[in-house]
DNA sequence: TCAAAAGTGTTAACGATACACCCATGA
DNA sequence: TCATGGGTGTATCGTTAACACTTTTGA
């Protein structure tokens, strides 16, 4: 049920909680999570009911985000936000762009949404987007704290294949496709793809995390020749278990290992 | 001659050109040059006079930035502001990051000269940050174009080492080196390194940039075999003139034949 | 003729590519 | 016993690393 609960003010708005916050300043989150299969965005529904709240004028998704108040950075702000919106908590958040063009808020469906919920739809608002990288153990969210939303987020976070997103609110199919730019360059120079996966993985998890975000094929043996050659991947003295073929080996990620590791980096330039 | 006027208002701001300004968003660039020697940063000049202007008070500088107008976009205001404070246009620009924190603008200096200028020194500033990288051929910047600054930027903007930089005012030397850190690792995954050089240069001269932005030496006959053997770095019919030494062959980079040029981004991975 | 930077080649070690079959487990 | 994904080796080729001297120009 939304409950319009936002009062507009012209120098700045007081949410549902008495909160100050920013007109001007929101903050949006790219979550990314690997369920071992493809790369999944975690996006909130946005339902706009009748005024009775007996009819769905409309019902799309959304990136879980928010205006920032003006006591907490935005660093602050997005943690707080993803742990309101959808109980995440403890995950690689990292700011990557800003989203600030004039008629981001200008869609016909923006603007009825904005006008329902109190706000001034007139009044700019800048973006600034962060990335969250999830493990596959973490990938099943919070199934309580979406429930303590405010009324106007009423529904469930849930998982979509970045390759098959619905329709999304404001510019949040361009957020999210830069998120996903950005995140395939910094694979490269920075070992983050271990944040989409647990604490021990096999090879062959790792291997298919890469192929789906540099979107590429991988042969098998001399993806392993080129792992089992860094000293930072170290192998465990356990296997899977529970598996319906031959158990793998489980390795984990060496960060120390990792730093140590000096490397030219121009021989990396493509150029 | 510091002109104080801006005028504050809680809601809006309007300066001095009677435009509406956003009070919590701005824009700041971090200019990089170089010189064939160094990296450069353009810094402008903050001078704070006593009432009677008879007096300094403090000076020191701080990077081309300001409030963003209502009517434009980022990318808009920091080609703008740019423009206006430096005479620069048609640099590459680009956005690498937002700063927010809550305690930016709280060094006893920097509130100091907030209030001399103005503005109200407890409202939130969140500034999106540009790099711009310019060729060594307009490094020298348009002689007349800061003299028709706004007064409160009353002295010509100059170049500094990176590694010589003077205090600077509100987080401006750690947006500086962030834009540094980001500039190091763009350079691997893209071919931005040639907007430092002008059209046709030498490989010396592509060496020394890649050194002074990889903080690393490379070997003069390893670097050539790896640059000529790659077809996007094109000799041209031309040689160097007037230096009083062997003269050196020039080149130029093909963007299309780079594009072209597939390659398997899993083997650029450190990981 | 001197100073300054340009330009050049070989060898050894390493990393990338291509490619096909057997193994261990739970159902 | 079958289906499923795990795990392995070799040969060829290309890239990187280490290393020192000659050339061309203007001053």
């Amino acid at each position: 049920m939304p409950k319009l609960s936002n009062t507009f003010n012209p120098e700045f708005w007081i949410n549902h909680k008495n909160e100050k916050i920013n007109p001007n300043i929101s903050v949006d989150s790219v979550v990314f999570g690997f369920d071992l299969k493809e790369l999944k965005v975690l996006l909130v529904d946005r339902i706009l009911f009748t005024p009775d709240n007996e009819h769905i004028i409309f019902q799309d998704q959304s990136l879980p985000g928010n205006h920032c108040r003006d006591d907490e950075n935005t660093d602050q702000a997005v943690r707080r936000i993803l742990k309101e919106l959808t109980g995440l908590t403890d995950v690689h958040l990292e700011q990557f762009a800003a989203f600030g063009d004039l008629d981001r808020l200008k869609k016909e469906r923006d603007q009825i949404w904005l006008k329902a919920i109190g706000k001034d739809p007139d009044v700019r608002v800048l973006t600034v987007a962060y990335y969250a990288l999830v493990a596959v153990d973490k990938i099943y969210i919070d199934q309580d704290a979406w429930k303590s939303l405010p009324g106007w987020y009423g529904k469930k976070p849930r998982w979509y294949g970045i390759h098959d997103l619905p329709d999304l609110a404001f510019d949040h199919k361009e957020i999210i496709f830069a998120a996903f730019d950005f995140l395939k360059e910094k694979v490269v120079t920075q070992p983050i793809i271990f944040k989409l996966l647990p604490g021990k993985f096999t090879l062959s998890q790792l291997q298919k995390i890469y192929e789906v975000v540099l979107d590429t094929r991988l042969d098998k043996r001399n993806f392993r020749k080129k792992i089992t050659n860094a000293n930072f991947i170290i192998p465990l003295k356990q296997k899977q278990v529970g598996v319906s073929h031959k158990p793998a080996q489980l390795y984990r990620f060496d960060q120390k290992k990792f730093d140590k590791r000096a490397k030219n980096l121009f021989n990396l330039c493509r150029f």
